[in-house]
DNA sequence: TCAAAAGTGTTCAGGATACACCCATGC
DNA sequence: GCATGGGTGTATCCTGAACACTTTTGA
């Protein structure tokens, strides 16, 4: 058995996947999504922190806000090596950093622009993406690519981002406030040439799924 | 690793669920979900064929019409032998029939009066439970509780029996005629003293995401 | 004073909800 | 003719979508 990890983050305004170039064969020096063994007696929870810790220097725990169990993908012929079962992880963040203890030379790159990738890899993020783009419609996880206070126009553009379209401006404010995930802070963040923009904050860190739906 | 069944079918106007009586330790005779191992080299797919036709007779490919995989549940502590991962599965049909060649005495109970179950069988049916709750809201999944032509009473029948909440009736009509995921007969169903009621078959018997979901 | 992003309201259409009576049949 | 479930339409409310200008700031 084996687990994998889908890790996103915004970068650039884009959707971006944690990938690692693999240090050993099958697929050596393959960009990859990090992955690895997961031993009897060790829950895969527990293996997704060790492994990705390893491989990326990213510690799940500590350098992601949301993580979530994907799905568990069942081939016999996933792998030249015999694997049948792999279980996925998704996870999302803001300003996670490689570490330098890595073992498997981690970056990101757009998932518009991924690299040819192993096995169902490929499948394996589109399956995130997508349960990625449902959850930002019917919860708050879009916590998790923000600072802890952000403008409406960051928060906006991280579900522009996600959901890969245009959203207006007032209608995104209007239903958005509606919703009472957020509230005002009396703090203002102020750049470059222009009015300053009103910082806000959700009201719980924790997930919290709407009743109405939300795109 | 181990695959857990949950399996579903409306009987009486109550949604019900397979559970068997454990043939072995531990918990020998206690209800519980149909469960076993899944050796490596067998996908889980075909563990859950395996298992469950071998504990309760019932074919998970010719006698249910809907299957899903649910989650991969983790704990170490999960089962006195030490078992760590279980994935499972839910399923829906109807009528369906229990084998004689069943090894652990099968049989149906209502989901709200659930006996005592061992290990965490009674998340894995609560999970298994709301998660068909929203597939029923977003997809065409019902049909797997009706048979292939069903009249509309039934239809609604079967929606209220499982997401708990009585609908009214013409609006409930008009709301999934305008889906297009059914289509008169010009069948007639005849029982008892009263008007005939149409028939109707669904479209697509694979299952359809709708755009706009329905409850 | 200019450029740049912030902020704000109204109108309209379509879906959701609430609600009550007539119809066809078997006995 | 009566009991039983089948079948139908309208009025109202609310949400979603479209849409453009004023405000505040730094340079």
């Amino acid at each position: 058995m084996t687990v994998d990890a889908v890790i996103f983050q915004i970068i650039d305004d884009k959707l971006q996947v944690l990938l690692v170039r693999r240090s050993q064969d099958p697929f050596k020096d393959q960009p990859a999504v990090p992955g690895g063994y997961n031993p009897q007696g060790e829950t895969t929870r527990d293996a997704l922190k060790r492994i990705t810790l390893r491989k990326t220097g990213v510690d799940v725990d500590k350098d992601l806000k949301y993580i979530e169990q994907l799905y568990t993908f069942d081939t016999v012929a996933r792998d030249p090596r015999g694997h049948a079962v792999s279980v996925s992880y998704m996870g999302c963040g803001r300003e996670i950093k490689l570490g330098k203890t890595a073992s498997e030379r981690p970056f990101f790159t757009p998932v518009d622009e991924l690299p040819e990738l192993p096995y169902d890899h490929a499948d394996i993020i589109t399956y995130a993406r997508n349960r990625l783009r449902a959850k930002l419609t019917y919860t708050n996880a879009v916590y998790a690519f923000l600072p802890s206070k952000f403008t409406l126009t960051q928060l906006q553009s991280a579900y522009e981002t996600i959901l890969g379209k245009e959203l207006d401006k007032r209608n995104f404010r209007k239903k958005f406030l509606s919703l009472d995930l957020i509230r005002e802070t009396n703090e203002m963040f102020r750049e470059g040439a222009h009015r300053p923009a009103r910082l806000y904050e959700f009201t719980s860190k924790k997930l919290v799924s709407l009743s109405r739906s939300f795109d």
